[in-house]
DNA sequence: AACACACTTCGACCACCATCGAAGCATCCG
DNA sequence: CGGATGCTTCGATGGTGGTCGAAGTGTGTT
């Protein structure tokens, strides 16, 4: 609403994030794609007038951010630090519980804002890191540059946009780190594109195909 | 009180954080040092009744944990994880203030839970790490193990302690990772022994000596 | 044994804010 | 130019939880 950026401390912080309404509403975000207001009611099991409020305290705050689209707002979380501090609140809030068989799906293989988190996705930055694809400080090495070419991914293009490249990004459930930044979003693209891998539509899970590490192991050589 | 571990929701671990004056405990806890209820009541500005109730909800949900001595009881924040989550926290809540001149100590060099952290915590990391006294996968290689020994860490007593002994940790100032760990923790306590710095006693900021760089740079060589 | 100190429990009070429905705007469609 | 859809603003309501002081428990001190 004003245009002035505002002055938070942690508790203003933690209690946009406290309401149930809200946290449903984030979590929902945190599969990285944009939902509509209607559809994060509907997610956060409130009525459309509630969410309305909800959702402009959390853009006021520049936790989400909107995109118009002829009579849709689309809200989306406002960047990957964004989804990054809610993984570390996840990793503390569940620290203590066992794993359920409910969450076996998420723990294998799930959606961090818009790159691949999760057994898979530590496996994946290990085997680019092990492989030399990316270098000690996630910079892209040229063997790894032939190698992203090969997947599909347009290396220079992504370097030409002023979000970091490479990052990583703490697992919660492996708590290790996985990939992030804009490499890390284009891998995942380009294996939903090859039927890699396909998204849950209720959850983050991502239901990763069995040949998955054998075509990713052919594609290396 | 319960026995048992807790589920919780994201929602419910934020709500905690939400309230001002358990985020001024919990902030002024991000020190490391042990502070007893008392203190905290005062830090967080209410009543010693209201502070023993908030401090009991904290110590609940294992954010805290507590260390009796005495008639006094010591609270500490439960582990270096929860520090993280806070350092996490505090990224995105400040994230567009520009800094103004009360943090600039707070930049330049702070305690995060037992580390170093800031501008001189984030150096030092890179220099351990170009020096390949760390591996990339931060294991302490051969030279890194002769120059801890120099500086008076005892290695082989910190890597028999269940606690991993070198983490990274995304430093919220520089938004570089900065050196956790049982390792970050001692090399912190050697620099207060050696008055290479000292604590500042109202907050978290570190003063480091003038000479620190010159006086690391020879124990190096 | 008596006192002082550190802290907790209890009960009453009050403020904040999430919630809803109804009504108001805005945008697209026929 | 209606009419429908998507979303927001407004006003009223209610529950949750933070707050304090007073009294209670336990632990050292003299």
């Amino acid at each position: 609403m004003d245009g002035r950026l505002s002055l938070m401390d942690i508790a203003a912080l933690a209690s946009l994030i406290a309401d149930p309404a809200r946290a449903r509403m984030l979590s929902a975000l945190m599969g990285g794609t944009a939902l509509t207001a209607t559809e994060l009611a509907l997610a956060a099991g409130v009525a459309p007038s509630t969410a309305s409020s909800h959702l402009a305290k959390l853009t006021d705050a520049r936790l989400l951010a909107i995109e118009k689209q002829g009579r849709h707002r689309y809200f989306r979380l406002f960047d990957a630090d964004v989804a990054s501090m809610l993984e570390g609140l996840m990793e503390i809030a569940t620290r203590h519980v066992r794993t359920g068989p409910s969450d076996s799906a998420l723990r294998e293989a799930r959606v961090c804002y818009d790159h691949l988190a999760g057994a898979r996705g530590v496996w994946l930055f290990e085997n680019l890191r092990s492989r030399d694809f990316l270098s000690e400080t996630l910079t892209i090495t040229p063997l790894g540059h032939a190698f992203f070419t090969r997947l599909g991914v347009d290396v220079d293009a992504l370097s030409r946009t002023r979000r970091p490249l490479a990052r990583t990004c703490l697992d919660w459930s492996e708590r290790r780190p996985h990939l992030a930044g804009a490499l890390g979003a284009a891998i995942l693209q380009r294996m939903f594109a090859l039927r890699w891998a396909q998204r849950d539509m209720t959850s983050r899970a991502v239901i990763v195909e069995a040949p998955f590490a054998q075509l990713f192991t052919t594609l290396c050589a």
